[in-house]
DNA sequence: TTTACTGTTGCAGT
DNA sequence: AACTGCAACAGTAA
């Protein structure tokens, strides 16, 4: 499910929900789930409280006082919360976390691609770190000059570029799409060969199209939903994604569809050339 | 029935 | 070093 504007979405919503719980029993049914292993999960988190819900890029971090839980949802995960200890059947339910007013936190994940890793908080930095993340998409973090020199140096095609995470973090398959229409920039073009007012463009497009999801609560394109199971509303304000065939917004030539990088792509052939 | 596709990432290859 | 293809998995649509 997840791009930057849904995990933090569901950051939000968590935070209103399970901050300042405390849990009580913790069950995995599902152990490849956790990569630090799900017996020590299970065991170092009953009696833990929740104080804290973070966020960096796309994973998603639960903040355990001097432990953090980090949660990536990859294509499909989903945190849904139960009032009552009495959790519904379901075979994609993978995690449950029993909270000390009684209510249920459940990973549910169609995929099981995403992941739980448990971490003493000094190691939280390092962590990222070695992933290679690059800013946070906001004014103050995301600087132009080093996206720029980064930008120029690499022969990548820039879709796949933006979708690395190493430039900037929070871009998924829809959002990179809908950035990269709004500049003006076909996927397929080379980061090096980019005109200067094309990459102040996708500086500029990816803090505004990222925040503006964040805004809308996120896009509910397949499966997607809150904590509190409501869509997002971003959806409505895509202008390539999932619109193969329709007219571009800018100059009504059809949306066309082509793979970059293994990744289905949408673009305005008229409005981005290479 | 088979095949291709899917808001992701990391690893093994070249 | 940097880039590509593919695997992890399950469901849906053609």
């Amino acid at each position: 499910m997840p791009e930057l504007p849904e995990v933090e979405t569901v950051r939000r919503g968590l935070e209103r929900l399970v901050v300042g719980k405390t849990i009580t029993a913790v069950e995995i049914s599902y152990p490849r789930l956790v990569v630090t292993g799900a017996d020590q999960l299970a065991a170092d988190l009953v009696g833990a409280t929740i104080t804290g819900m973070a966020r960096r890029g796309k994973y998603l971090i639960f903040e355990l006082g001097d432990r953090a839980m980090i949660s990536h949802l990859r294509m499909e995960g989903k945190w849904l919360l139960f009032p009552q200890a009495e959790v519904p059947a379901n075979k994609h339910f993978h995690a449950f976390f029993d909270l000390s007013d009684g209510s249920t936190l459940v990973y549910q994940d169609v995929r099981k691609f995403g992941t739980l890793e448990l971490l003493g908080i000094a190691e939280l930095r390092s962590y990222f770190t070695k992933k290679k993340l690059g800013p946070e998409p906001v004014k103050g973090e995301f600087g132009y000059a080093p996206f720029e020199r980064a930008v120029r140096a690499s022969r990548k095609p820039i879709k796949p570029h933006l979708l690395d995470q190493s430039l900037v973090v929070g871009l998924g398959n829809i959002y990179v799409d809908e950035v990269l229409w709004a500049s003006r920039v076909h996927p397929e073009s080379l980061s090096s060969q980019l005109k200067p007012a094309q990459i102040k463009r996708l500086h500029a497009e990816t803090m505004r199209i990222l925040q503006l999801g964040i805004e809308k609560g996120g896009s509910t394109v397949r499966t997607y939903r809150n904590a509190l199971g409501e869509d997002g509303t971003m959806q409505t304000y895509h202008q390539v994604y999932a619109k193969t065939g329709q007219p571009c917004g800018r100059c009504a030539a059809p949306i066309e569809k082509i793979k970059v990088a293994g990744r289905g792509s949408h673009f305005c052939p008229n409005c981005q050339k290479i």
